[in-house]
DNA sequence: GATGAATGAGCGTTCATTCAT
DNA sequence: TATGAATGAACGCTCATTCAT
């Protein structure tokens, strides 16, 4: 009967972290079977085998399991993309292709351990892409290059376009990458990185082209 | 006492093409604002104004009103692209050149029309560049791009990758583009087509670079 | 130009008169195909050429129609039930067989003009028999038999239960009759008189039963 | 400290089963008052006191809820039939006495039970004697005689007629006798076995009698 | 009188959310 | 805390009826 407990790990805590993690991991699934509109909460809990108010418990709303997933994908990627920040100071090109080179890293990893998951031969729906997750990743990735864009000193064009333009390669890249088998996360990123650096270099040089600033 | 009626002009007839275009106008706007899912029946017709069953006299679904808006597109903007191929024959870069230039000012109309009917000054919530119009126009710019790309000769790297690059390229410049004022189709263009270009020109030469067949 | 009018057949009454009926014989149709719940106002007048509002010029409501038709009936079969009635005064037996052929044969009549007018091998729903008209004939029946029912001196039990009895034979084989070719009105008078007749002959004498008086 | 529990007991329990049965009563009335078509899923809830959505907790639409009733009916009153028509093998005459009796007991409970829930004096609407139950039992009844008609060896007409007409009686007979107090099922039974059967036994002998085949 | 578009109450049904147990 | 039935607003859509032309 006697219990030291240095954390919260009692029969009680373990159930609600389980719980937590039963209910993103269900949320994952139909977000990306489904996207944030089909998908209703119903979908979610059916998945977890909890009742339908247990959700209300964990999260305020579908929207709110939404943020807590994109956010969880952020958690886990933020620290690899600071490092890798750190370590190209100054240098633009080896931070575009290991930025790429991790972000396919992620989404495949992502892609990869959710449909493993899956029992085999088991019918299920075609399955998206995009989870919050692996959007939350996009998302930082995107804001990592604005930022190296923007601060660049030289002769470029404007950093909104060359931005978003390279967001939009990556983001495309990195679908089509999870289409196929096997997934090649290196052909990936050579290709992207080929794309953005040779088009980056490519541009005009008038930062007064009349684009927005 | 002749009269010679080209047109249906009668008060009802009046009437009708103005209800049909209210609604097309409303459609446009909430698709834009809200996205397909999102958008309802109810939205649509609340912002002209008519009663809920008066959509169903024009429309038999959400889903064909939303078709009518692309197809009015397409329609538009098909012949145009249609010349472009026709005159640019053989010379790929000129071909995305100006098929780039056709697409941003085809969206930058449709985006200054639609702005322009709103009474200024009233309160709305921020417009997405999206419409079914810009969609069915984009995607027809993609399946030009798709062809070209996969019907060049030489040495390229995975058509699906660039030609899925391409158009990403020109649908975020594209969004960006129709941010800021003056809305710039010029230095859109001229951003999109060497970046699109360049980033083409430097990728690696072997098909076999892993990219998915 | 001169036209003496002894009756209002102008061109105006004509089409009034046209319309009314033709309305009525769209209706009977409708009501026929599907029934009264399931059949809509929109259903009849789509079969009469003319417009939705114009149904409203004749008749009130999708009630208000189907009470003309079965007042069509009645007058139209009024006469003849009075006349066997006249006939068969006394003559019980008599009154019931000639109500039973009479009744048959308007409802094997009504069903043929109806059908005979139209196209052959035009594709079309399986057909009710009862329609407002022929239900209205019916109810002549009815209240008739329960007259005679109820008039009857002698020595039978409940003539509620009787009349409902013979009613219940008489619409039952009825409708059967009308589904098989070729219609044979005279097989099922003899079959029903003979039901009704022999039926009735043999009930037990006490109207003291219990049945409800 | 012991507890069995043969049923489940709770105050949730007890409250779910009130609602069906709610929702079951209610659909009872609404159908015998208005009948299918006309009635409406919320008309039924309506006289629960529950909210809309509810109705979607027991039942998955109006269809299965009427289909709800006649199970119920036809549960209750099978293994009764069936008793019967082993009893009587090659009883021809028991066995119509016997099923009309039991017919119309079944209708009078059933119309009893229901009645007596109603608080009375309250205002209502005249009620239908037929429901989704009675009118399944009723097939019931109609089935076994058309098999018992059409299995007799013999001399008679046709049985299509036949049969039509014992049911139509049956069914007649037991809505008048529902419409008066007492319900006297024994004398509507002693009604319409008689009718039938005295009926049936004057039926002309040639199977030719013009009647459909 | 004929027209047919407009109306709006109402339909069957869904689903995010609440709350008594 | 977990439960799951109850809630009720909202959905896409139908249709009897009205009314300006």
């Amino acid at each position: 009967m006697s219990q030291v407990a240095y954390l919260p790990v009692g029969k009680r805590e373990q159930t609600k972290v389980q719980n937590r993690l039963a209910i993103l991991d269900a949320a994952r699934e139909v977000f990306g079977e489904l996207g944030y509109e089909t998908a209703t909460v119903r979908d979610i809990i059916r998945r977890t085998g909890l009742a339908a108010g247990t959700f209300y418990n964990y999260y305020r709303s579908k929207e709110e399991v939404f943020a807590a997933l994109a956010d969880d994908g952020a958690r886990r990627f933020g620290p690899i993309l600071k490092a890798i920040r750190a370590q190209c100071a100054g240098d633009f090109e080896a931070f575009i292709r290991r930025a790429l080179e991790a972000y396919f890293e992620f989404i495949a990893d992502e892609h990869q351990n959710w449909t493993a998951r899956r029992p085999p031969d088991e019918p299920h729906v075609h399955i998206q892409g995009e989870t919050p997750e692996t959007t939350a990743v996009f998302n930082e990735v995107r804001d990592a290059m604005q930022q190296a864009i923007a601060g660049r000193g030289g002769h470029l064009s404007d950093p909104v376009f060359m931005a978003a333009s390279c967001i939009a390669v990556a983001r495309e890249v990195g679908e089509r990458m999870l289409e196929h088998r096997p997934v090649d996360t290196k052909g990936a990123a050579d290709f992207a990185t080929a794309m953005i650096l040779n088009g980056l270099k490519g541009l005009p040089k008038s930062p007064e082209s009349g684009a927005p600033g």
